[in-house]
RNA sequence: GUGCCUAUAGCUCAGUGGUAGAGCGUCCGCCUGUGGAGCGGAUUACACGAGUCCGAUUCUCGUUAGGCACCCCA
């Protein structure tokens, strides 16, 4: 009988990270929860599956985004989570004891149910930092500041930070004379404004059945913001007197702009997009993307901004929020592109060839000195039996340091240590031979 | 949910109306102690189902899976 063969494949929007690349995946995650740390917020862990009535808020637009679950007989309908800020208001409301402001960072990975496309994964890792509880405009500079740092420790130069403020559009109703209901139309369109262009947004806008006269005010407004933000604003004013909303939206910004300078985010780095609005969700206030300069395809690879309402979905009372959440799956591609990924084959620093029987325990107290001399050490395990058959093996991945211990260097008390990157071998004492590979790992460094 | 494209070995790809080949990889063997190996061997594939045909991996249709774009995107 003929055994069926399972044929290892993944499913459409899902990927693998194998250690080349996870090794690299994680130096960034490290940075970024370092930087995460360094502004106060302490870690979250939640489960990746949640009560699908959680998730949706009874939303149905929500609902066929949803990655959903096969149910166990008799369980509640589960889903998984498709995003780390649901989750977040979801505790907030379920434990009201903890003190607030409550900040938090999560690293987890959220589901989307949906079909992949290029850029679009069904499965994905968001690093989040948010802060509960606190109504101050210097929170919402906090997360700014948050988002610039971490971008600049991972190593990143020509980024744009685009701010802007839901109250703004909130405004637009009445500024521009269209129906309330029809906001989220104008939010839709202008959303893709950089994707797709104008033209597209007036033939969006027009198929809404907006005036000619009303879309020239939407492009109008917007274009008010492309300008310098000081500029903006007195602008904004001129062409909006009046409207106690937008008044309180470019109080807002303008508050914000003044913040985040004091807090060290160079002009440089940001600007006000009127174009940005962060697609339908929660927001109420504050809204940001970035983009990454040189490659603005990728898309905005850090977004957030403030959402005072959403825990109400739970009974509570209104709770302000404002958070950020990196998009480090598309920085990764971002950085990949701009050659500032350099994939490693192993996070080994040094092995020690074994290629003589007789040796095997000399090996092994070797590695022992190196690992408690801190040092990434391994000991060849592999079927090879000849020294040049493991040397390969070493060279292929890209072990920066390799010991050779055979009976000659037994006989001595010394071990060979050779600098792969200098293509020079010397001869040490095994008592000196932990200090000598640090030597070596350390000019390396230098040498970088 | 809609549309377009694709499906040959683990991967990347050739090829043919008379059932297939390479490179890389993997595994095994050989190679006494020094630079990304060498030599020998093994491994494995025409996604599935129907139709046309003497004969289909090849042509047609369907299914499934994958890619891309739209919709949507917290």
């Amino acid at each position: 009988m003929k055994r069926k063969i399972i044929k290892p494949s993944l499913a459409s929007g899902f990927r693998d990270y194998l250690p080349d690349e996870m090794a690299e995946f994680q130096r960034m995650t490290d940075i970024i929860r370092g930087v995460f740390e360094r502004y106060g917020f302490s870690p979250l862990d939640t489960p990746g599956i949640e009560r699908l009535e959680i998730l949706t808020g009874g939303d149905k637009n929500f609902k066929k985004q949803i990655f959903t679950t096969s149910k166990e007989r008799g369980d509640v309908p589960l889903a998984l989570r498709f995003d780390l800020t649901v989750p977040l208001a979801r505790v907030a409301a379920q434990y009201p004891a903890l003190k607030k402001p409550f900040k938090r960072y999560q690293f987890g990975k959220v589901w989307r149910g949906e079909k992949a496309q290029a850029g679009r994964l069904r499965e994905f890792l968001q690093c989040d930092v948010d802060i509960v509880g606190s109504r101050s405009g210097m929170a919402d500079a906090e997360i700014i500041s948050v988002a610039y740092e971490t971008l600049k420790a991972l190593g990143m130069e020509n980024f744009t930070i685009k701010i802007n403020n839901r109250k703004l559009f909130d405004a637009l109703p009445e500024a521009v004379s269209f129906p309330e209901k029809k906001k989220e139309s104008v939010i839709r369109a202008l959303d893709k404004l950089d994707k797709t262009g104008w033209k597209s947004v007036r033939d969006s806008l027009r198929a809404d059945k907006f005036t000619k006269k009303q879309i020239d005010k939407i492009a109008d407004f917007v274009a008010t913001g492309a300008v310098s933000s000081r500029e903006t604003f007195a602008a904004l004013r001129r062409k909006f007197s009046g409207s106690l909303k937008m008044e309180s939206g470019i109080a807002e910004m303008e508050n914000l702009a003044k913040n985040i300078s004091v807090l060290g985010v160079p002009e440089s780095a940001w600007k006000i997009d009127l174009s940005v609005a962060r697609g339908l969700g929660y927001y109420t206030g504050s809204v940001f993307e970035t983009i990454i300069n040189d490659i603005p395809g990728i898309g905005s690879v850090c977004g957030g901004g403030r959402y005072d309402n959403l825990v109400e979905r739970f009974g509570q009372a209104s709770l302000p929020a404002v958070g950020i959440s990196v998009g480090i799956a598309r920085l990764f591609t971002a950085m990949t592109e701009l050659g500032m990924i350099k994939k490693r084959p192993a996070l080994t620093e040094a092995i020690i060839l074994n290629f003589d029987a007789a040796c095997e325990e000399y090996v092994q107290s070797i590695a022992s000195d190196l690992r408690k001399g801190d040092v990434r050490t391994e000991i060849y395990l592999g079927n090879e039996e000849t020294l040049k058959g493991q040397l390969a093996y070493a060279l292929n991945r890209e072990i920066p340091v390799v010991l050779v211990a055979g009976s000659d260097e037994k006989a001595r008390n010394t071990v060979q240590i050779k600098n792969i990157a200098a293509r020079i071998q010397t001869e040490t004492s095994i008592k000196d031979a932990a200090r000598k590979v640090k030597e070596v790992l350390g000019k390396k460094v230098l040498m970088i």
